[in-house]
DNA sequence: GCGGTACTGAACCAATCAGTTATTTAACTG
DNA sequence: CAGTTAAATAACTGATTGGTTCAGTACCGC
């Protein structure tokens, strides 16, 4: 399902190799062998992530002989930063004033509507 | 793979289904069936993606008769706004003077560290 | 041109995922 | 008690994921 930007960046993100790979990338490019030296797996796995990360938006991949640099792109983190700032209110207010939040917006009782 | 928490957060808001879910939660407590009205599924699919944001953290549920209400817990996309806080300054730099910091921190040619 | 290095692509496999229908549990209601 | 409503569980299915190995492509250096 769901091919929507957001979703791609999330799932994206959901591995804890391309994690990885991304903070690698936070210290500056990469080839694909170096990107994949510190993982117990082939490279055509690694290749398979970076792909993903690729498709995502995440890492624009570049050309330099047979050399393949990697480097990150934060525009989509970007935007889902953008997206979970609009619950920081939830964990910003101490459990209590967040509980008395929940109880003034909460239309009742579930069996009172409809 | 991997069960840790960040992954299980991200692999949970993957889904567009349960980010709506959310979205819905954030208004106030809702019931399974409240929660599943929106949407074109049956109840038992939705019934899974209740237990997978629930695994995640991502909610809560109590009791009450034979409703079973959902709300909303925040601390885990606490900790993923954490986390991708850390990308920050990726984005908030222009795009030219992101390029210069790139190419700062790069330690140079693939070619030279082999 | 030949051999080595960097990477991608194709084919395959096991596990997980997202949905279905049918069944079961639990609690209220009359 | 019987009937209804709320929700979970079970069993199944098709698609996707994350890995593998083996082969192919592209570029360099001798």
């Amino acid at each position: 399902m769901s091919a929507d930007r957001l979703s791609a960046t999330l799932s994206a993100l959901a591995d804890p190799t391309r994690r990885a790979i991304l903070a690698r990338l936070s210290h500056g490019e990469a080839s694909v062998t170096e990107l994949a030296e510190p993982f117990a797996m082939s490279l055509p796995a690694v290749s398979k992530h970076l792909k993903v990360l690729e498709r995502a938006g995440l890492i624009s991949r570049g050309r330099e002989a047979q050399w393949r640099p990697c480097r990150l792109e934060a525009a989509p983190l970007k935007e889902l930063a953008g997206w979970i700032e609009t619950y920081r209110r939830f964990w910003e207010a101490s459990f209590d004033r967040l509980d008395d939040y929940l109880r003034e917006i909460q239309e009742g009782d579930p069996r009172d509507r409809h």
